[in-house]
DNA sequence: CGAGCAATTGACCGGCGTCAATGGGCGTGG
DNA sequence: CCACGCCCATTGACGCCGGTCAATTGCTCG
């Protein structure tokens, strides 16, 4: 990890809280998120940025790249549980559990931005209403994780890696990412076989699979989905769960 | 289910507040918790209390028996990510996120008090440092579920199994409802399977397994452990990321 | 150009799914 | 009190998805 100097580009939060929200910040709150002193650091691939069993004193936001929740057993097994892309806050959950229950790594090289909890619980307090947003951003990632389940526990390989890919997509589009059902995709087949609960080897079989169907192409780390209509058939993707902002059904 | 009077016992939120605080109540929040309007109901076994795609205005705490949060794929195969004992709140999420994306149904016969959202989100106004403790129940809940991923994804059904029957055997201690490693197991076999996203037939052969090797009885939804120490090594158990109450450690 | 990791491929195997039949416990009705 | 029906548990035979092992190729970077 590298420090580098503190920049004074736009908050990150402060698109990501209006992206999650269901109200309008009001320019108190706006101003109140883009003053979060935030340190961005930047990371190699594969490489820890928190570990479990930490007891940090901030949380990090997404800048650049992407980056993996996991848990590993005893004996070495690893599982990813999320996915992180630009704008996300992976350990929020730190902010009240001390002790962190995952790791999180980079994929693909990445920068972050820290911010201390006490600058935080600083603004939950002065504008509890970011702190109920961030308390739903909380959540929807508790909504994704619980997806995650049904997907590893009740669909083959096919399908699910096909629901995998179709999350990524339109997680990206979301934030800008995915133009032409086309995305960066930093995370080697063992990466992709420690999220989806099988071993690399049949990670390889199975993403023929799918590209012999003519559904996506995953070529030196972009995926290119094909035929959407009939990828999210086969994965059964149903977005719902995602929680994007149309706020009226939300 | 049947709506029943409304009770004066002593008000389940404050247990479960208390269990999960870093912090001790003053008596204002705990009359303030306890002044909580709550409607109870009973269910048979096997109902849903609440729906995937419901928006529901009050959230609920499970008082007596179990119940389950699942998911179900759009060809039907069903997916549990979480049961719920005595003193959880399964759907503290709904609080801010207004669609529910899972289902939550009872196990066995259970009681369980509604409390609306409005009363919850005036409590946490007045009294901020509780609305902080509910978050914290929601990330705790969190860390359950990905606890379930490794679990699924990363070991076989063996010791699957088991690390499903430690964990249900020490959040139930933690209640008081696990005395001599004993406790209340009223899902059927069918349910297991749906937990550990394996089949029914499955179970039964994996469960004969631990019993034959000494380590568990599994009579007339009762289960007992008999040898801890070595249920706990094969399931490779770390109590960790229930992050229960030791303050300090926390 | 060589080192090292990622991807690819084939052969073989085993855990778990599927199908199907049997047995057992329990509540209901005769 | 017994008979029936229903659901749950149990057991066996068989097949397949995905794991394991191992060899080869390709890519990236020093």
């Amino acid at each position: 990890m590298t420090a580098l100097p503190r920049r004074s580009a736009p908050h990150p939060f402060v698109r990501k809280v209006e992206s999650v929200a269901l109200f309008t910040l009001t320019e108190d709150e706006r101003a109140a998120l883009c003053a979060l002193p935030m340190q961005v650091a930047q990371f190699d691939a594969y490489r820890d940025i928190v570990r479990e069993g930490d007891r940090p004193a901030r949380c990090f936001a997404v800048l650049d790249g992407f980056v993996s929740t996991y848990k590993t057993t005893l004996s070495g097994k690893r599982q990813i549980a999320a996915f992180h892309v630009p704008g996300d806050v992976p350990d929020i959950q730190s902010l009240h559990l001390k002790l962190l229950d995952n790791s999180i790594s980079s994929i693909g090289p990445c920068r972050v931005g820290f911010v201390q909890h006490d600058a935080m619980r600083a603004l939950f307090q002065a504008h509890p209403r970011i702190g109920d947003v961030f308390w739903r951003i909380s959540l929807i990632d508790a909504a994704l994780v619980r997806q995650w389940i049904l997907n590893t526990g009740r669909r083959e390989a096919y399908p699910r890696m096909a629901h995998l890919f179709c999350e990524v997509m339109t997680r990206l589009d979301v934030v800008g990412l995915a133009p032409e059902r086309t995305c960066s995709l930093p995370m080697t087949q063992h990466e992709l076989a420690d999220a989806l609960g099988i071993t690399p080897v049949h990670v390889n079989r199975t993403l023929g699979d799918l590209t012999e169907a003519g559904l996506i192409t995953l070529r030196s780390r972009r995926l290119t989905v094909h035929d959407w209509d009939r990828l999210t058939a086969i994965a059964e993707f149903d977005p719902t769960y995602l929680h994007l902002g149309c706020r009226d059904s939300e």
